[in-house]
DNA sequence: TATGGGTTCGTTTTT
DNA sequence: CGAACCCATA
């Protein structure tokens, strides 16, 4: 600890105002070290405690010491993140280097998530892995068609008791990749219904990585399991050793196993390491992530990790803050510190309860009228919830209302049907081995099915070149027309890229097509049209595929198209996406039990314990007031419009009574506002989790 | 063999 | 309430 004082002397002696802006924690977390052959070192960062900043200023420190940034390797959780670092460090090296300052930061060119980090390196080294360097990714949807494909091949899914469906192979396979554990130890801990298919599974398994192998494809784990697998080869590991002479990791506490593995290679003794997190935060269980990266830390390296805790809050007020505190205080462990402010406020966040969904809808727009009325920007303002089907009626409410808004996680327009079709074409063209992209694109042509799809790839596949394979092919007669101009098409793509123009070769093509299988294709056509001006930023296809595969656009808006950037618009997002933001004003929807721990996770422990987390994560998001919104009825779904079943929901677990002074709890809308309506009862009984029990 | 209609099922978070 | 799956038909 004397080190962090002499530290930061020295730099307060040098002539560095950069730093001027930094507390002591911060400061002496960002010098420290000097030089390349720092130990390790991990900064606990509370939420709001200007982690960003901070890491922003290390890298940005390093660089003015004399780091090579291009020797700099920063992995951050989304590349909004990595963007974001990138132009801070920026900005703070150009106060000590002027316009020198650009030129350096250029060279930061290691900046992403792992995922991202470990298809360049992947992409850099294939060759000597014995991997075609065209590989393509699978995203989770193909991949699990790819397991599906794999399933039928083996009899599996014509067991005489059901064989897990696609999605929960995957699952299965995923987590015991990216956890490191055996077959069987997952299957009990976390699947423990399928454990009677063990052996089936293993066979599965086999048989779905000799599918990619055939393939040339990987999937996201394959990202991180042959990187990790690289750096078990000790003649390239060491060419990886020798070209970053720092890593700093952003969200520890949502790592996992085979992440850990992967840096502890590539730097053995931790010198140049530097991790930063908050064990309070880690909500990515479900994706393999270990806390105890974050807590084990410490003690991995041959000379023990510096600590650095930051705790001075700089977002929220003491009241909200008092709130977030005493509900994390409620978890069953915990390592650190309670965060603390000099931000006063008299304003406790609200507990609001109102009659139902709709209402909640009312509440958030009219409260969201009203604060932009008085002066808060919309775009300051934020509504977060557990899943992401809970924004639907506020959705329709906005709309309704026509107030703009964005959306953050849940289902993205990637996802959608016709723009895979064109994305699964230029995939194709880039790898023609990739099965799942060929088969989708093949079936779109009217006339061939899945078997005539199959019989041209195997016709592709024997041929010396797969241009001629399709040429030559005998397609069924309905085809007869379209296929001339698809495999013309094709041809050209494969011939040479000309990017973005590949794109709309593509979307011309497709539209016949779209037109004649879609009844909306107007919009889609839109959604493809904006698809060109995203292809647009990138230097190439192969780039364009490989990052938007693994760093999608995760925004839809409720309009047609986005916003543009000068308009304003509300901010919906899930908690899981709202990792690492903050907004002025925060509404929290259905703050209940069932939603908020979501119903699925309340047999485990350590589930219900990250869905605490969750609640903290939402809550500490927001910088000046909170609102904690309870419907107190749920219409049951799936009956007739005029249906009047529903369940009454109770206030979440994690706001037990006697921490019920940290809120102020009101109803909404107030009696006297509300003339023709009875005043609701005060709920008592928790009817719905009653209601579940008797089936238990 | 392709396709459309009808039915059933399950339903979180994401690189 | 929407997507995946099955089955019958052209």
């Amino acid at each position: 600890m004397n080190l962090a004082v002499l530290d930061s002397t020295v730099a307060a002696a040098a002539p560095d105002d950069y730093l001027a802006g930094l507390n002591t924690e911060q400061r002496s977390a960002v010098v420290h070290g000097e030089g390349s052959a720092a130990e390790p070192l991990l900064i606990i960062a509370g939420a709001g405690s200007g982690k960003t900043n901070t890491l922003a200023h290390r890298v940005a420190h390093l660089i003015v010491n004399g780091a090579d940034p291009r020797r700099i390797l920063l992995m951050t959780f989304s590349r909004r993140a990595a963007a974001e670092m990138t132009r801070r460090v920026e900005r703070i090296a150009a106060m000590v280097l002027g316009d020198k300052a650009s030129i350096m930061t250029e060279g930061l060119t290691w900046a992403g998530t792992f995922h991202a980090i470990g298809a360049r390196l992947l992409r850099d080294h294939a060759l000597e892995i014995g991997l075609d360097p065209a590989f393509t990714i699978h995203d989770r949807e193909d991949s699990a068609d790819l397991m599906n494909l794999v399933r039928h091949e083996l009899g599996l899914s014509k067991t005489e008791s059901r064989f897990p469906a696609k999605g929960t192979c995957l699952a299965i396979y995923s987590r015991a990749v990216n956890a490191q554990a055996e077959l069987e130890a997952v299957l009990a801990k976390s699947f423990p219904w399928c454990i009677g298919w063990a052996e089936e599974l293993k066979t599965l398994f086999g048989a779905y990585v000799e599918a990619k192998q055939a393939q040339n494809v990987l999937d996201y784990d394959d990202l991180l399991l042959w990187w990790a697998q690289m750096c078990a080869e000790p003649a390239i590991v060491e060419q990886l050793r020798s070209r970053f002479d720092h890593i700093l990791v952003d969200e520890y506490q949502d790592t996992n196993r085979l992440q850990a593995t992967i840096l502890t290679a590539l730097k053995p003794d931790g010198r140049g390491l530097t991790v930063v997190g908050d064990d309070a935060q880690s909500i990515y269980s479900f994706r393999a992530a270990e806390v105890r990266n974050i807590l084990d830390f410490p003690g991995l390296f041959p000379e023990p990790a510096r600590i650095v805790t930051l705790d001075r809050n700089y977002r929220s007020t003491n009241t909200v803050l008092d709130a977030a505190n005493a509900v994390i205080g409620e978890a069953a462990d915990r390592f650190i510190k309670n965060l603390w402010t000099e931000r006063r406020s008299a304003e406790k966040p609200l507990l609001v309860t109102v009659r139902d969904d709709a209402e909640q809808a009312n509440y958030v727009c009219d409260k969201v009228l009203e604060e932009r009325e008085s002066g808060t920007r919309l775009r300051a303002q934020a509504v977060l919830f557990r899943a992401s089907h809970h924004s639907g009626p506020l959705e329709v409410e906005l709309t309704r209302r026509n107030i703009p808004f964005v959306k953050f996680g849940g289902l993205k327009f990637l996802d959608s049907a016709h723009v895979k079709d064109v994305l699964a074409l230029l995939r194709f063209a880039e790898n023609p081995r990739d099965r799942v992209a060929g088969f989708r694109v093949l079936q779109l042509l009217p006339g061939i099915g899945p078997s005539a799809a199959g019989a041209a790839i195997e016709a592709m596949e024997r041929a010396l070149d797969p241009v001629l394979g399709l040429q030559f092919f005998k397609v069924p007669a309905r085809a007869d027309e379209d296929w001339p101009p698809f495999v013309d098409l094709f041809s050209a793509l494969r011939t040479r890229s000309t990017w973005p123009a590949d794109l709309e070769r593509v979307r011309l093509w497709y539209e016949p097509h779209l037109e004649r299988v879609h009844e909306d294709a107007a919009a889609r056509r839109a959604d493809l049209l904006q698809l060109e001006q995203i292809a647009a930023g990138y230097p190439s296809r192969e780039r364009f595929l490989t990052d938007l595969t693994l760093d999608p656009p995760d925004a839809t808006s409720g309009d047609a198209g986005p916003p543009h950037l000068d308009e304003d618009y509300l901010i919906l997002s899930t908690i899981h996406s709202a990792k690492g933001q903050e907004w002025t004003k925060v509404f929290l929807l259905n703050t209940v039990d069932g939603c908020i721990p979501i119903d699925l996770a309340v047999g485990e422990r350590d589930d219900l314990e990250e869905e605490r987390r969750l609640l903290y994560v939402a809550m500490t998001r927001a910088k000046d007031s909170l609102h904690l919104v309870t419907p107190q009825r749920f219409y049951v779904s799936g009956q007739s419009a005029w249906g009047d079943r529903h369940v009454y929901a109770s206030r979440t677990r994690f706001i037990p009574d006697h921490i019920l002074d940290r809120f102020e709890q009101i109803s909404w809308p107030p009696p006297s506002a509300a003339p023709g309506r009875a005043p609701q009862p005060e709920v008592r009984i928790d009817l719905k989790t009653k209601m579940r029990g008797m089936w238990r």
